[in-house]
DNA sequence: TATGAATGAGTGTTCATTCAT
DNA sequence: CATGAATGAACACTCATTCAT
């Protein structure tokens, strides 16, 4: 039952620091925000987190492996590699443009060297996920790229971008979402098919 | 003589403060370092940058506007549009290969607000010069695309998520670097390519 | 009983901020040094007053309405408008001569426009307190004047002189303050009755 | 000739000086804005006053011997008393309304303690001449004043209250002014006869 | 004599982290 | 386990004054 409590009070800091960066970014997850939009003290924090970094770093963690899963379970797909590298870009990006705030924190707002350094722990698994996709494209022939891992670096970057890019404009639409989402999955299969 | 030498004063700030950017990123721009640097006393400085954010941004738009500045030479060359984005992808590759750092900063590290809108607005600079080319293209009827904006922004994506993810954990020997841009520019070709 | 502690800390460092004016004027009462005096951590200032300037605003507030206080006891007594105004230069002049270089940096030394403004707003409030005085006497036509405003300026002007001129260059016995007090009284009444 | 370049020079600044803090008050009046408005360099004001606080002291001194005089040539007059004092304080007020930014800076603008001191002394100074009109009247049996010191101190108090105090108001027009002054010295003429 | 570039000490404020209760 | 008051290092910017030329 303590434990209970203990896990219950864990999580409500998570999600407060969570919606913190969802609506401000990093830089107004101060931890005596934190500590007061979970309704806890500073110093409950640091009984369940060593540290703000390391706060941040789990936050960021545990949003991309949720991203990941997605991606592979798309990437297992029996369709063609094609149809799963669209399929897969396009959930990315559709998912990305819902919390728009929250991916360009995730993707690139100013943190400090540490979380940046998981940052890019987090691009790489994400390039991992379509560098599988772009191996079994080559192995059923549908592909043609030299060398997957660049490859793999390209698609992610044309998603990342193009999800970071259109903060400065008017909010998109619904539809505006899916057209961009398609747009850049478009974009990836054919720089990757034959 | 005296104009000379506060040429040269300026000149020596704004080298420490870029040298130091490169090194360790914006955080460790701090005025007294950056003075310390070029050896001459923090209050030198705002007698030629008013704010340590206008520093920021000159370094940030003088860097920028070099590369943009040989990115629109080649946008303006007589070959294909085909010819043209490859060069010009490979060329962005690989000078920002040389010195990665500097780049890094550049491209995902910043945290002042108004370096960061000044940031964003250098990222649309680089976007409109690949917009341009594409648009080219279109006209030539080389290139497919359905939305230009978006594509430009995959191709900036691209080019500029191999430059910030550090793809070999050794660092890239010059060759490497070569085969790196080369597989970005295909790969950004073929994505627009018939 | 925190609580209890809580105020007691937002106490002393109010208490060591008035001291620290006092003894050297505004100037003297840097955070870092009204925070020593203290004995707190120049952090914790920030906890109990958002700004320097809200403190210095408070300190100064503070004196000065216990002093509107006291005028207002004596403007309101049923003794005739003579007798009050005498009762009230003489009452304002004797507290005032007591802790000198307190009334000196309220009334002519502050420094931060902010304060400056809060400052002026003080004056007049004693200018308004002996307004309502000359007003009753104009009434009760005890008084004879023109335009009460600038007389009543008149009186504060006169008051405040004599707290700020060092008039004798050795300290002054309780006796002199009272000798003082009475002549500034006395000044005052007979330039405003017939 | 020589000689009268450095006169020249040392005059160019005073008055640079001067009417930077007519126009913006002592906190206006820094060096290189000195320096800039005189058309000299900075280096240069040093050449002829030692400190900016001397410079600062210079043209408060300069500024009040000027009144003093004029008050003087009016306590010199062979009429009543009462029509000195009166003469005295209304020239005092008008000529201060003239110019209330200039007249705030001498009388009221914080400043820092060695130009504070000289104040006092130049208020003093001002006390002295209007001591000498109050004992000729005591002598002609014209007044009662028991302090005449305290009394001199009185009307010199009324008289820069009422000065500085219509900052914040509407700014006076000519006709105020005439009434203003006139009010302030029936006030003190009133206060120290039978 | 005159310049003006160069100096550098001084200060208000933030915020992650700690620890007495 | 939980609190939240307390800490204190870190940092950009100003401006009177100096001194090499």
């Amino acid at each position: 039952m303590m434990q209970a409590r203990m896990e219950q009070n864990r999580h409500t800091i998570f999600q407060a620091a969570r919606g913190l960066i969802a609506v401000g970014g990093f830089k107004e997850a101060q931890m005596a925000a934190i500590a007061e939009q979970a309704g806890v003290s500073t110093g409950l924090i640091y009984r369940y987190f060593s540290n703000k970094t390391q706060l941040m770093v789990e936050i960021l963690t545990d949003a991309v492996s949720k991203e990941i899963v997605i991606l592979n379970d798309i990437a297992k797909r029996p369709e063609t590699a094609e149809a799963n590298l669209h399929a897969a870009v396009t959930a990315f990006v559709r998912r990305a443009l819902t919390g728009p705030q929250l991916a360009y924190a995730f993707m690139a707002e100013p943190v400090d060297p540490q979380v940046e350094a998981e940052r890019i722990l987090c691009k790489q698994r994400f390039a991992n996920v379509f560098k599988e996709i772009l191996v079994a494209g080559m192995i059923k022939e549908e592909f043609n790229i030299d060398d997957v891992e660049t490859a793999a670096a390209c698609v992610v970057g044309a998603m990342t971008e193009a999800v970071i890019s259109p903060i400065t404009p008017t909010i998109p639409t619904t539809h505006d979402k899916h057209r961009v989402a398609t747009t850049i999955a478009d974009f990836c299969v054919r720089a990757v098919c034959h």
